[in-house]
RNA sequence: GCGCCGUUAGCUCAAUUGGCAGAGCAGCUGGCUCUUAACCAGCGGGUUCGGGGUUCGAGUCCCUGACGGCGCACCA
């Protein structure tokens, strides 16, 4: 953010300068400078500093592959013991486990997909020097290439027998126990390190990946046009958070980091993207724990001549779709072995139905606050005398009956009271066209009909911006380039909002900081 | 923001009542041509998160700060 203009350009030209400066030095003296170093960093520099003394590049541009390790093994399946195939082939790999002998050597190498395959390396066929150098210079942990011949060794494990080795890239730090579990702040800390040693978090990246692929491909199939909307926006709208703040030093003004897309796609159903959907980050500036992350990736969605109920398909198949395209089934399995069966249709329910379900009581947009605030007391919920019946209701539900919502259920119909920019129910009074999605007690969605009025948007509008300029000295201006938009009229229409992430978790039982790669944390 | 718990070797963890800071893996030296978390023998490795205090003596007790986890509040 800070490296525009002026300021940027010089801490360039500094730096330049500091990097010239200290190269020659530590080209020459690698190891001078490391004595406080911890010993097993100090001794894979003292290995790589050998390695360029005897003229050898521990970082060479290009080492020798014809075949990745999942090819090899994929080529040669269910060989019998002490098998020679006469396949020649160059692999490289992660030394994950090296068993050395006095004259032959074994290494266990691990390629990205996760696929390990053995290298051996005896006497016989590399030579006393080359044996001794892979002896003296490898660790666990180091990328090495190794050319030879497709093997089963005498015990029956699939190798390449070395005629050759070379370091492909060596590595100056050890790698952590391969069979205790790094703990969950190195974890998120140094995310590349357990990508390396643990298989279910390079598992996770694929899976985040396969589902975020499905997601385009489902809307793709029904003729959903993906756009990217600003991020960086003069006004933040399309939700009620707290936003973060930066600064434009071009235009010398001060940006919010979007809180949604929402006011842009709709923008674009103005303008006649009738079928349109963005899948990338909102950031809002509030509580982090193990379902909130200050940024977090969102799909919307928003459909002319759609409304909730169109909404409500589009979602299913969107779930049940990525459920299919990553375990081949609407049953998923999460990694406590527990599993959940997404398919079929789901169950609707209004909040009203809701709430009288879980309260053995009936409830609905007519019950008076008086009553509704009896309820709370009897199963000991704390109310706000400032809350309305609409608000006591949302809170009996949250209090009571969320966490009975573990098989898939829209819950409709929400009061306006608490959903001033959604538009009126077509034949209930009191209740806004407006659902949530709940999964396994989670809150996965939400979608409405929305809001296509621009006088009555307008209105609400100022509502929330004069109400928001109460308790906030910077309240929120009225998005005026957005009304214009819906001015200019925008068919009736459903949208649609739903986090990536906590679908991810919802899929596979895994935490957010699970399923983001690189989640915010504070500076070590 | 508040409360509780934690931070010890590269990694994962021990350390009794306040009494010589340890183990496994990893590393180093030597041995071993069929190992699979290889094995055998030997060796090194610590600002016990930082700062202050109590004490003859502090990883351990007290104060304070940083970071993390959990719960509450806020929130999607």
């Amino acid at each position: 953010m800070r490296a525009n203009g002026v300021t940027g350009g010089m801490s360039r030209a500094l730096g330049s300068c500091t990097v010239n400066e200290q190269s020659p030095r530590a080209q020459s003296a690698p190891a001078d400078h490391d004595e406080d170093l911890p010993e097993q960093m100090r001794v894979r520099r003292e290995k790589r500093a050998r390695m360029l003394e005897a003229g050898q590049d521990p970082y060479p541009v290009e080492v020798p592959r014809t075949a990745t390790l999942r090819e090899v093994r994929d080529g040669h399946p269910d060989l019998p013991a002490d098998t020679s195939t006469g396949d020649e082939v160059a692999v490289t790999g992660r030394v994950i486990f090296a068993r050395n002998t006095g004259k032959l050597c074994f290494a266990t190498l691990r390629e990205g997909d996760g696929t390990e395959l053995q290298a051996m390396l005896s006497l016989a066929k590399v030579g006393q020097e080359s044996l001794d150098d892979w002896k003296r210079l490898v660790d666990i942990g180091d990328l090495v290439s190794v050319e030879g011949e497709v093997i089963t060794s005498k015990r029956g494990e699939l190798s390449v027998l070395a005629e050759r080795w070379r370091m492909a890239a060596k590595a100056l730090r050890p790698l952590p126990v391969a069979h205790k579990p790094l703990s969950e702040e190195a974890r998120v800390r140094q995310r590349y390190v357990d990508l390396i040693v643990r298989p279910q978090a390079r598992e996770n990246a694929r899976v985040r990946s396969a589902v975020v692929r499905s997601l385009r491909a489902t809307l793709d199939a029904r003729g959903f046009v993906e756009v990217e909307t600003p991020m960086l926006q003069l006004l933040h709208g399309g939700a009620t958070a707290r936003p973060f703040v930066t600064h434009s030093n071009a235009l010398d003004i001060d940006l919010y980091l979007r809180i949604a897309p929402e006011l842009y796609l709709k923008r674009c159903v103005v303008g006649g993207i009738e079928r349109v959907f963005e899948i990338n980050r909102n950031f809002r500036n509030e509580g982090v724990d193990s379902s909130h992350s200050p940024e977090f990736a969102m799909l919307e969605v928003y459909e002319a001549y759609g409304d909730y109920n169109t909404m409500a398909d589009l979602t299913r198949r969107l779930v049940q779709d990525a459920a299919k395209d990553v375990f081949g089934s609407t049953v998923v399995r999460h990694h406590d072995g527990s599993e959940h069966d997404l398919g079929g249709e789901w169950r609707q329910i209004t909040l009203y139905q809701a709430v009288s379900e879980a309260l053995g009581e009936e409830v609905t947009p007519a019950t008076p606050v008086e009553t509704l605030r009896q309820y709370a007391d009897k199963h000991d919920i704390a109310w706000d005398a400032k809350w309305g019946p609409g608000k006591l209701t949302e809170e009996l539900f949250e209090e009571l009956a969320v966490h009975t919502l573990v098989a898939p259920t829209f819950v409709r119909d929400y009061p306006i009271e608490t959903s001033p920019l959604t538009r009126a129910h077509r034949s209930t009074p009191g209740v806004a066209e407006k659902w949530d999605l709940y999964l396994q007690g989670v809150e996965l969605g939400t979608a409405y009909s929305e809001l296509v009025d621009p006088v009555v948007q307008r209105e609400r509008l100022m509502r929330q911006s004069l109400l928001a300029a109460k308790g906030d000295p910077e309240a929120m201006r009225l998005d005026e380039d957005f009304l214009r938009a819906i001015e200019y009229g925008m068919p009736p229409s459903g949208g649609m909002g739903m986090g990536v992430d906590r679908l991810l978790m919802a899929l596979t039982g895994l935490g957010i900081r699970e399923t983001i790669l690189f989640p915010l944390a504070r500076p070590e």
